[in-house]
DNA sequence: GTTAGCACTCTCGCCAGGAGAGTGCCAAGC
DNA sequence: GCTTGGCACTCTCCTGGCGAGAGTGCTAAC
């Protein structure tokens, strides 16, 4: 249905509204965009892409704003494929190598990058513990009555907590216990993991050998309220240099919402699920709290195994050729990195 | 040079800028504060407060408002301390517990409960890594060619970091170079540590054992580039409700300062010094990100040990009372919680 | 020393008017 | 039949003027 004309009209208006904020007149249309032909055409074109419902008006005489509809399509058929400068390549692989060794201090580097190399927000989802396989435990004492419980996954994620125990435990049976319970857990994931460890903990309730029980009672307090996967926000500060987010109120309720990591949570999850590179417009991200903004997130992997996601959230008004290029070539070099770190 | 009706007037327009934000005129002092004098007297009362810098018109025809200085000294002598009702406080104890084991989940903990109980900025410095004494090193294998190395401290710290080594080191040999680490550093803080590290391994450069040379070399690896303290931000957002902010360019230089934590870390530290509750008042906050902000400040300790600080952040016309009450209160429930655990 | 009165100043909200930008529609032209 | 110039219309935004309101400093009287 749309024709030649309606979709050069629509990659402009999406175009000429990314880089002003301002609503596109038929004026403008036709005088930059190399059109030969009057305002009064583009107008008749113009009416047909607000009755599909790719454009709207703000007001009955101001120019045309794209609808998520709009960036859709654009984003879909209608946008040039752009890439990034040489430099910029260069830039992102100097700071994303395998010489950074873990994960987390990684995905720190890349959310920097990404919101120094963009005007947006850089989100990253870190490896999820319960995801991961498990890969071995270890038991340091800490005074009479803590241990120090270390969990290490096979994705290079480590997840340390204190745990008080009842009777004081020396080195000797904390590392019998830690070889008993590593040999138990090795190869299952972490959610696999807490399950077992309970049923064995009530089968094995009346156990005679009381280290055991100890041993898969401190595994279990390790594994307690764990479940909140890891966020990372980058640049949200930048957002305040949007005109969409003139408005304090509507800046607040972004940032409550990066606070309140669990929501972003959810929206990364969700995005990780495809296994591919995602762009999310508008009413598309399904979050109460996240009004007028679009994604573009890509999974990043350790050899075929996807670990997390990372990506820029900016307002629906975003430059998406760009965005899309940053955030490929980032999660590319990012998974690079973490399978070569492996071999 | 104060008499007490100036006094009493400055205490006057400072508690109601704090509570209505709006310049302070005669004719309200006269009426609400209980002076049974016209507002005419009122009005020579305050153009001597002005002439000694208290208060600040900020136009011809406006009201007074306080000044940095007219703070101060309602700070230090004019306010009525208050306390917490005994609810807040039963519900800062609960979850201010020593139950919670970590050092950094008690201070989340502590940053939610601060930023929920006033309408202000949370913010807590994290024992800082190089200043703890030192108690113990463990190195773990993982895969050919890291090592992941953790250090405990005996504030309860637990610091670990993957280092990549040139040559596979067995279990065996890795915990014998533990052990010997751990009997070379033991009480010494961090910062000597690494002092002492790169000297041993300048001095043994030519040493026999190979073994011991890279337990060094490890041992200096994992300490490198952790300077930073942590710091605790919660509640930021809330920020956006107070009228001084209104404006977003305000908005977003107070969120650029504390994505950017380094200038906060300054900030604590400098309040760290001091030993004990420390308020600061708006230009006495010597940073330039920071402008028209109060911190109210209480070291937090083990025993006699202080550990890092918690507060809050503010805008200059913070309520004061309840700020210190907050923040004492919180400082000295979480100083118990600690020093508890460590019995 | 205190106070009432008064002239003055400054802000803020409101309203009207004009400029500017853009539209939809229509009739004429290629 | 598509395209286009012309035109009336609408809506926003900026500006200037005006009055209300709040607060001040000064002065003279108590």
């Amino acid at each position: 249905m749309l024709n030649v004309r309606h979709q050069g009209v629509l990659r402009a208006i999406v175009q000429d509204y990314i880089r002003t904020a301002e609503p596109v007149g038929s004026r403008i249309i036709s005088r930059k965009y190399g059109f030969s032909l009057s305002p009064a055409t583009i107008r008749t074109t113009m009416a047909d892409l607000e009755e599909w419902g790719y454009v709207a008006q703000p007001h009955t005489s101001a120019g045309r704003v794209p609808t998520d509809k709009g960036y859709r399509i654009y984003v879909d058929a209608l946008m040039d494929r752009i890439s990034l400068t040489p430099a910029e390549v260069e830039q992102i692989e100097q700071h994303v190598t395998p010489s950074k060794t873990d994960v987390d201090e990684l995905l720190k580097e890349v959310g920097k990058l990404l919101s120094a190399l963009s005007p947006y927000v850089a989100i990253a989802l870190a490896p999820r513990l319960t995801e991961s396989r498990f890969q071995r435990v270890e038991f340091v004492a800490l005074g009479r009555d803590r241990v120090l419980v270390i969990l290490l996954s096979d994705t290079g994620l480590v997840h340390h907590k204190t745990v008080p125990v009842d009777e004081p435990l020396g080195q000797e049976d904390l590392e019998r216990m830690a070889r008993y319970l590593t040999d138990l857990m090795r190869g299952r994931t972490l959610a696999e993991v807490r399950d077992l460890l309970v049923a064995e903990m009530a089968a094995e309730k009346a156990l005679y050998d009381r280290m055991l029980t100890q041993a898969l009672s401190l595994g279990v307090k390790a594994l307690e309220g764990e479940t909140e996967a890891d966020v990372y926000v980058a640049g949200a500060a930048q957002m305040a240099d949007q005109p969409e987010f003139a408005d304090i109120r509507k800046m607040k309720a972004l940032f409550v919402a990066f606070e309140e990591k669990s929501k972003l949570v959810i929206l990364l999850n969700e995005c990780l699920r495809g296994g591919d590179l995602r762009i999310l417009i508008g009413q598309e991200i399904a979050l109460e709290e996240i009004q007028g903004l679009s994604v573009i997130v890509s999974p990043y992997r350790r050899r075929d195994q996807v670990l997390g996601v990372v990506g820029v959230l900016g307002p629906t008004r975003m430059d998406y050729g760009r965005g899309l290029a940053l955030v490929e070539t980032t999660a590319n070099l990012l998974t690079r990195s973490l399978t070569e770190q492996a071999a």
